[in-house]
DNA sequence: TCTGGGGTCCTAGGACCC
DNA sequence: TCTGGGGTCCTAGGACCC
């Protein structure tokens, strides 16, 4: 036991000496931070009535709705994330629910990893509740890499919230140790020890492999790190394909990637479910000009214009088609892409077949600079393939009329504007705000 | 009352050019 | 004459992550 908040787990004796001081840290020290529980832990201290009852954050059980963080109270239920609704309200009838509150979350993301920066600036953060650290020590900083994740939980712990903490000398094994001992743990892997820890874990644990590749592997008979860090290299090729000596690397404990920056953004996209199926070309295209909005407001609010259009449609069957189509000309002018999307959808549909989901996403943001005229530009020249009627056809007119919605959404919220094919979505779709579950597992 | 949403990356095939 | 191959761009689909 090292600290006063949350206990230590040593996967290894460290071998303290006589005045209880920690052993020198040799190599890399690689911290994954993990907020336990999160969107729940933030609504149980938003409402302290919730505190120490299960609460789960998701989607209506009736409306085709997932859980997206159970708090651990409703985990003893065997509710958890990325399971369907109604049975989680199957399992806990008495959860109270919420369909999450993400401006607050993104806050408390926010100021916790504030802390982190402040604790190390090499940081990565992966999720709204995940980063990574390098705390390695140098010739400048050599504070002992177990005390600062204490002070970290401490620190995170002072804000109404808990983390738990995997240290290792590498990001794999620092991912894994913190799912092993949660919430609060502290699990250390210590520099020599990372094949004894790795080599019999289960295959999924890692990172990369999912459940694709588990079958594949299994079917080999290799179901341990230890087994496929030893496995033949031309078979990890063709399961792994490109990623076959990363995954090799690290499952052996020697996958040296840093701890780095995050990258920009590739693509932004917003996708839903009804909670009944839509098969109407007046419903469908409806559902496109909801998401093709959603998207394009985003785009404007980002500052970004992209290149490439793209369409997803699930089928009742859940089956899934997808187009996508370049543009000339770089946009974020939803006014402008949305009749596209009427048009890519009759490539992959036909009215009267139900549709479950719709998903509308941009991506192509890394060519040249977007001209400022980008817009007046795609109208002016000449007809190309892609080129459709947009809805208002003076530019002029259609972006003023953009960023007066765009501003009466960011004071009253998406469902204040609608234009005419955008019906009111709302109450058809999951109600799930749910965006990420990040404690999966 | 079965199965969300927002992302990244890889692959394979076709078009097109040289 | 019956047939190559490399490079690049684009597209559809799928695996995977949180």
């Amino acid at each position: 036991m090292y600290g006063t908040h949350g206990h230590t787990n040593d996967r290894e004796e460290p071998g303290i000496d006589a005045a209880g001081r920690l052993p020198a840290w040799r190599g890399p020290a690689i911290l994954l931070v993990d907020l336990d529980a999160f969107f729940a832990s933030v609504e149980q201290l938003d409402h302290p009535g919730w505190r120490g009852k299960p609460v789960i954050v998701g989607g209506d059980p009736d409306k085709r709705g997932v859980v997206s963080t159970a708090s651990y109270e409703a985990r003893v239920f065997g509710v958890r994330s990325a399971m369907p609704s109604s049975q989680a309200a199957r399992l806990c009838p008495d959860a109270i629910w919420t369909h999450g509150h993400y401006g607050r979350y993104r806050e408390m993301s926010r100021k916790i990893m504030g802390i982190l920066l402040d604790e190390s600036p090499r940081i990565q953060q992966v999720s709204i509740d995940e980063a990574f650290l390098d705390v390695s020590p140098t010739a400048h900083v050599n504070e002992h890499p177990i005390l600062i994740a204490q002070r970290i939980q401490k620190r995170v712990a002072d804000l109404g919230v808990t983390c738990s903490i995997g240290l290792g000398t590498t990001k794999t094994i620092a991912k894994i140790a913190s799912d092993m001992d949660k919430p609060q743990g502290l699990t250390i892997v210590y520099p020599g020890r990372e094949k004894d820890f790795l080599s019999p874990l289960p295959i999924r644990t890692m990172s990369g492999v999912g459940p694709a590749a588990e079958r594949a592997l299994t079917s080999h008979g290799i179901r341990t790190l230890g087994e496929l860090a030893a496995a033949d290299e031309a078979l990890l090729k063709h399961i792994f394909g490109k990623n076959a000596e990363v995954i090799m690397a690290r499952a052996n404990g020697g996958d040296l990637t840093p701890v780095a920056d995050d990258d920009p953004v590739k693509s932004v996209s917003n996708e839903t479910s009804f909670a009944e199926d839509l098969s109407s070309a007046e419903e469908v295209e409806a559902g496109i000009a909801t998401m093709a909005s959603k998207v394009g407001r985003r785009l404007r609010k980002k500052g970004m214009r992209g290149h490439t259009i793209s369409l997803k449609l699930r089928f009742s069957d859940r089956s899934i088609r997808s187009v996508q189509k370049r543009l000339d000309e770089a946009t974020d002018d939803d006014l402008l892409f949305t009749p596209l999307l009427y048009r890519m959808a009759r490539e992959i549909w036909e009215p009267g077949i139900p549709v479950r989901l719709i998903g509308v996403g941009m991506a192509g943001f890394d060519d040249d600079e977007p001209t400022q005229d980008a817009l007046f530009d795609v109208l002016q020249e000449a007809p190309s393939e892609n080129d459709v009627k947009p809805i208002i056809e003076d530019d002029e007119k259609r972006s003023g009329l953009l960023a007066a919605t765009d501003k009466v959404k960011d004071r009253f919220g998406d469902a204040a504007v609608k234009f005419g094919r955008e019906l009111s979505m709302e109450r058809r779709t999951t109600g799930s705000g749910s965006k990420n579950s990040s404690d999966y597992k």
